[in-house]
DNA sequence: ATCATATGACTGACCGTCAGTCAAGTATGA
DNA sequence: TCATACTTGACTGACGGTCAGTCATATGAT
């Protein structure tokens, strides 16, 4: 076979996005390693070069994707022109956090039979993400919009409830269940960072795109 | 081989028994089938007339779990003669869920290297059991001891975020990091649920192993 | 410039494991 | 005795992972 050599970043990150896209149409389980290979038309041994296993380039997968969503969330976070519940606006309106590239990125994982890849991501979105709105809340608590004594655990909370219920494709829910849980959630979030009712209301809003004061 | 007829019923439950000892020692993806039998003494095709594949055995061994769970549960929430709050700390003291037996059968969940178990478990614990709940919570809005708009939908993130975070084995939290998550969980629920606060301290009473008479 | 040596990305045949199948055997009850 | 329910275990095929070896390129000495 024609043997094309790259510089071992290309050939990594060539292997994750292979893989990620075989993992999302066919599922993880589905996806043989020899599938990924025979995608890039590489050898199993260039797979195994790079991966010491299948979980292991998974473990990549999630890594990268959470990368993006990370820093674009920071980078909300740690605007100190912004109020606490500017930021939180940006981060939370519509169905999902971040902007169309992240929403892209992040809705591709909802497709059902991956669940491997979901609970990994769930997981490891918790846990990058928590200490960032914490202190989003923390600033809150200054700015007397919230009023929250364990911000870190709190958020971590929150966090696990939205991504592993709603979130992380888990629970079939049909669409009004998502959106009477969207409803509740959004009554617990007020009342766990102890928020004025409605302040979170565009965690319900059904538009995203334009401005709608209805 | 000496051959050995049982009635089906029987040899379920004994492939259910075995296996979960063996998953839950070894984990699921780390336990054979051939291991499976070769514990029972039965030969593969045994396996294979009772349960169609490896996964199914997971499901009816959360399924059995599960059952006796929420019998447990539904016991103490339909008894006319105890107040909401009664049942919530009947439910909910302790660390876990459940009486000894439960106790035990849950704990062991908790291991690493678990990874299937869990996630099957704790997303079926949450819809099993965020219905019984729920009408404990009308029950306490009609006491006026609780608060809660969505019952069933606030339960049902509640006992997500409780199970995901804490119970699921998910998060390799330390000792300290569960006290801390577990106390903030208490605040958020009795917010949540619009009690009192220290309503719900039996969360995080450290009093299990003395008798105590109530 | 030419050749020698080293590096490391890459190859693919091969192996062991394991989930799942199936044809045939044996107990049990009508 | 026949039928049905249960049981057996050899077998298959798929798949994750290994490893001895190949080859392009870089480095450096002559």
């Amino acid at each position: 076979m024609a043997r094309i050599t790259k510089k071992p970043e290309e050939r990594r990150l060539e292997i994750i996005k292979t893989a990620e896209k075989l993992f999302r149409e066919n599922g993880f389980s589905n996806t043989p390693v020899d599938a990924i290979i025979k995608e890039m038309g590489v050898a199993k041994g260039t797979y195994y070069y790079y991966f010491k296993s299948k979980e292991d380039v998974l473990e990549a997968i999630v890594e990268y994707q959470l990368d993006q969503l990370v820093q674009m969330v920071e980078q909300i976070a740690n605007d100190a022109s912004m109020d606490a519940l500017t930021k939180m606006r940006l981060l939370l309106s519509g169905s999902h956090i971040g902007d169309e590239d992240t929403k892209e990125v992040i809705e591709q994982l909802h497709l059902p039979a991956n669940r491997e890849l979901h609970e990994v991501t769930n997981i490891q979105t918790v846990l990058k993400l928590s200490p960032i709105f914490a202190k989003i809340v923390e600033q809150g608590n200054q700015e007397n919009v919230f009023n929250t004594r364990y911000p870190l655990e709190t958020m971590q909370f929150l966090l696990t409830g939205g991504q592993f219920l709603l979130d992380g494709g888990l629970f079939n829910f049909s669409e009004q269940e998502i959106i009477d849980r969207r409803l509740a959630m959004q009554e617990i979030v007020e009342k766990a960072l102890g928020a004025e009712p409605g302040t979170f209301d565009f965690m319900n809003s059904t538009v995203s795109e334009g401005d709608k004061n209805d």
